[in-house]
DNA sequence: CGGCATACCTGCAAGC
DNA sequence: TGCTTGCAGGTATGCC
């Protein structure tokens, strides 16, 4: 499912129910998901206190009160959502119809109640890791991440460095988590579109001879700046497996220009092309050849 | 090292 | 209807 954006989404949904709450319990259904769940998990999580649900490009990270973070990856088909903790008894029989690929529940108790904050996870893309906090920065997961595209860590002369001499095409570049992090393959076409930059244009292209940003590698970036925070205002985009975690659809795929529009004309104001499909590095890319160069 | 293909897993839609 | 094929929002790994 998620990039940035959806997972942003989900971190505000867990954030209220999650911060300042208690795990009283947790439900393991499965060693494992793409990787072995963490050893001792259940017992290493019960008991703790969540200071805080943040996030880091595409993985929500979960803090707690012993100074471990919770790391969590969606993968494709993962999902948080947050359900009432309805007592068990004799007038609560309905209470457990326990869906298909939900592999982990936290039971918490917290300023908003006690809730259910459920993990599904269809295609089991998804894992979850536990770090010490003060390593965190060094985790094997976190310390290659390049620059969140949010905010003002995101620039033009920080994406000049880390373009210069750079033979790979433009979605390559931008969905290489070690340059930007956050980005996948929808934000990746949307941002190309609206910056009318060619996908298979070399990203070293955009850097000058001094290794300074061009005037279109300026305009990428507002591009990619724009189209996230965007997606973020509108819940991210709900396609298959994406919901908020009260399981409202996001509604960002209503504003796709790009992204799984083959056929259809572009949308730029005089520009007659129409949007192809085309494949890089096995995976699809969504542009107009009339107006992205 | 850079660039690319492949594997991981399930579900769904399209085509025959 | 039922089967096969291809495709899906991501990342890690291995090969050239």
């Amino acid at each position: 499912m998620p990039e940035l954006p959806e997972v942003e989404t989900v971190r505000r949904g867990l954030a209220p129910a999650m911060e300042g709450a208690r795990i009283d319990r947790l439900e393991q259904r499965r060693p494992d998901l793409r990787f072995p769940l963490p050893a001792r998990f259940g017992a290493r999580l019960e008991g703790r206190t969540i200071l805080s649900v943040k996030r880091r490009a595409k993985y929500l990270l979960i803090e707690l009160d012993d100074g471990a973070v919770l790391i969590s990856h969606l993968g494709m088909s993962g999902s948080f959502r947050v359900e009432e903790d309805a007592p068990l008894g004799r007038f609560h029989h309905a209470r457990g119809k326990q869906a298909r690929h939900d592999h982990i529940v936290f039971h918490v108790d917290g300023p908003a109640g006690a809730v259910r904050v459920v993990y599904n996870d269809p295609r089991r893309f998804g894992f979850m890791a536990l770090a010490a906090g003060r390593s965190l920065e060094t985790h094997p997961l976190m310390r290659d991440l390049g620059m969140e595209p949010t905010g003002n860590h995101l620039n033009a002369e920080a994406l000049a460095r880390r373009f210069a001499g750079k033979t790979a095409p433009l979605k390559a570049a931008l969905l290489d988590q070690r340059i930007i992090a956050g980005l996948g393959n929808i934000y990746v076409c949307e941002a190309l579109w609206r910056a009318r930059l060619s996908p298979r244009r070399r990203a070293g292209t955009l850097v000058n001879a001094r290794g300074a940003p061009v005037a279109r590698l300026e305009t990428l970036v507002h591009a990619v700046r724009q189209v996230i925070a965007a997606a973020i205002e509108a819940g991210g985009s709900s396609l298959r497996d994406h919901r908020q975690t009260n399981g409202a659809l996001g509604y960002f795929q209503h504003r796709f220009n790009a992204y799984d529009r083959e056929g259809q004309p572009c949308g730029h104001t005089g520009c007659s092309g129409t949007i192809k499909r085309i494949v890089q590095s096995g995976r699809s890319t969504f542009y107009c050849p009339a107006c992205q160069r």
